[in-house]
DNA sequence: AACCAGGGTGATG
DNA sequence: CATCACCATGGT
């Protein structure tokens, strides 16, 4: 067990259930207590008075969920500035103070996005669970599967994707997992390149348009000042901040776009 | 039954 | 560059 410091910008249903990532769910004994699984670990997370208490090693602790949690960035700082930009904006940032860019594996994040395109968001969580169990390897000591890497995916057909029923985007899982494997979209290259070389090189691939790549840097690269425009957020900008561009919220854009879209949901009678 | 969902593609103005 | 039918699936 490991027990760090909670940040005062931190909250883990805003943070593990807000749509950047589709693993992450209440435990059925404990709805304060959270599960799910990346870099290929199983992990388990509650709030303890300002306690944050991980159930993983201290190596782990300090090897992967640190970076993961991104719990050396100052979000007090970065949701002032934004406040600054916005009155509205400052409202969106106070009704979810707590949400966090988490840093996923890039693969992960570019295919479970992939699959995202034109679905909800319930069936996205079912589909990128299925895939896992599917296709994940095994973590030892628990009933879940990780993410399966390009490597796996590259070797499957369309009819091994078949029970996944996953629509027209199964080409698109597979081809993404090619040009990943052939070295022709190289992942670790985009993340040391400015965030326009991984908006190009992304979009090579098939059913990777605007919406996907932005989604895939925000939260696979942590290319912070990307600012994904799916149709909520279309709505939300139009009805919220209208005149405001993505270009305008700065280097931390993918937050402020967080603050908005979670906003959004909680107040769909906006939009009537 | 028609419409929608963290869209993209390809064809056509 | 803007628009638009179409795409597969499951939920309302």
């Amino acid at each position: 067990m490991s027990g760090v410091q909670i940040p005062a910008e931190f909250d883990l249903p805003q943070t593990l259930d807000c749509g950047q990532a589709f693993r992450w769910r209440p435990t059925p004994e404990d709805s304060e207590t959270w599960c799910g699984a990346a870099y290929g670990r199983y992990l388990t997370l509650r709030r303890v008075g300002n306690q944050l208490e991980l159930d993983c090693s201290q190596g782990d602790m300090d090897g992967v969920w640190r970076a993961y949690f991104d719990l050396s960035e100052d979000y007090a700082r970065i949701r002032g500035e934004l406040s600054d930009l916005s009155p509205v904006l400052k409202e969106a940032a106070e009704f979810a103070p707590g949400i966090r860019i988490l840093r996923q594996e890039p693969w992960e994040a570019l295919c479970s996005f992939i699959m995202s395109q034109n679905n909800n968001i319930s069936r996205i969580k079912g589909l990128v669970n299925n895939f896992c169990r599917m296709f994940g390897g095994k973590i030892p000591g628990t009933d879940m599967r990780s993410f399966p890497g390009p490597e796996t995916v590259a070797a499957l057909s369309l009819e091994d994707l078949e029970p996944l029923r996953s629509g027209y985007r199964a080409p698109y899982i597979l081809d993404a997992a090619r040009k990943v494997v052939e070295g022709e979209i190289d992942l670790q290259r985009i993340v040391r390149e400015p965030t326009g070389y991984g908006r190009e090189e992304l979009r090579k691939i098939k059913g990777v348009g605007p919406k996907v790549a932005e989604c895939a840097l925000l939260y696979g690269f942590h290319k912070t000042e990307c600012f994904p425009m799916d149709v909520w957020m279309k709505r939300a900008m139009a009805q919220l901040l209208p005149g405001m561009a993505p270009e305008d919220f700065g280097p931390n854009a993918g937050l402020a776009q967080q603050y908005i879209f979670h906003y959004s949901r909680r107040h769909p009678e906006l939009f009537l």
